[in-house]
DNA sequence: CCTGTATTGATACTGAGTATCATCAAGGGG
DNA sequence: CCCCTTGATGATACTCAGTATCAATACAGG
């Protein structure tokens, strides 16, 4: 067991990147991340533990693990720019408006309802995006708003 | 049969705010725009014609006609954010990646995921947001990519 | 008309994201 | 295990979307 044995360096390698120390910093500030995030969160977790990353370095990153998908880009209803944390699988993200936390919500239903707006509309479908908002469990009990 | 008849004025009364020539005018270059824009795209039309209209006042419209819910605004993959003139009721936009035209699609099917998801997550869904990106049927026919 | 007030637009500013480029380090081949 | 090639880093400077400010203006209702 290697600090170089992990799923993400995996990816990286797969995907013809290098595992470098930021990269593994970055990954690492993510893990310790609970709910969504933006780049300049990260920016901002990097520099209060000390640790030397570029802020060009945190943008870059991002991009390299949306690729892998192992982060999700959000388009918050603010207009903001988020992520979260994520596996492979094509899936979609249950986020709650107020401490920010997601769940996953598989495809299932989803794939027929495209099917359907295919054949009315015409148009072929490669890609789509569902984005849920409201309030998780959590904060429900703790009286809703 | 005045200027001051038009759907968006009475939806500006309703809601209390001023029909001025500003946002008439920007909702008429809205009017003669074929598929999504960005606002830099009015800006620049605004340029283009001669009206002399703030960069500012563009932005504050967008969002007044976002909220009367005359245009909707759209993330791109791309991060950026464009709008779609819109019909006001609640429903989902299918675009086409190559044109950028798009078409509307109702909510029909979707009502009854989200009420599964609800029921999965434990989550109360206040909001959603459905994007579906792909080739319209022109741009499919003028041969795929 | 007149008037209170919402709106405008010129200007300056913030902050996200990116281009550049000299320096560095990952990692594969020897 | 060490080199060398090449991808990656980070300091810096820059672009550009979006916003705050505020004096001047134009709606709308009486
Ligand atoms: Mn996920
Ligand atoms: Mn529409
Ligand atoms: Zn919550
Ligand atoms: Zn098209």
């Amino acid at each position: 067991m290697d600090a170089t044995d992990s799923p993400i360096d995996a990816a990286l390698g797969r995907a013809g990147y290098r595992a470098t120390g930021a990269r593994r910093a970055v990954v690492d500030l993510i893990t310790r991340r609970d709910g969504h995030f933006t780049a300049a969160d990260l920016v901002d977790d990097a520099q209060s533990r000390g640790l030397r990353i570029g802020r060009a370095t945190i943008f870059r990153t991002l991009d390299v693990l949306t690729e892998l998908r192992a982060v999700e880009r959000l388009d918050l209803p603010t207009g903001d720019h988020a992520y979260v944390a994520c596996e492979p699988a094509h899936h979609h993200h249950v986020i709650c408006s107020r401490c920010g936390r997601s769940s996953d919500a598989d495809d299932a239903g989803l794939r027929a309802v495209v099917r359907d707006i295919e054949r009315q509309t015409g148009y072929r479908i490669d890609e789509h995006r569902l984005e849920l908002f409201g309030l998780c469990p959590d904060c429900l009990a703790r009286g809703s708003t």
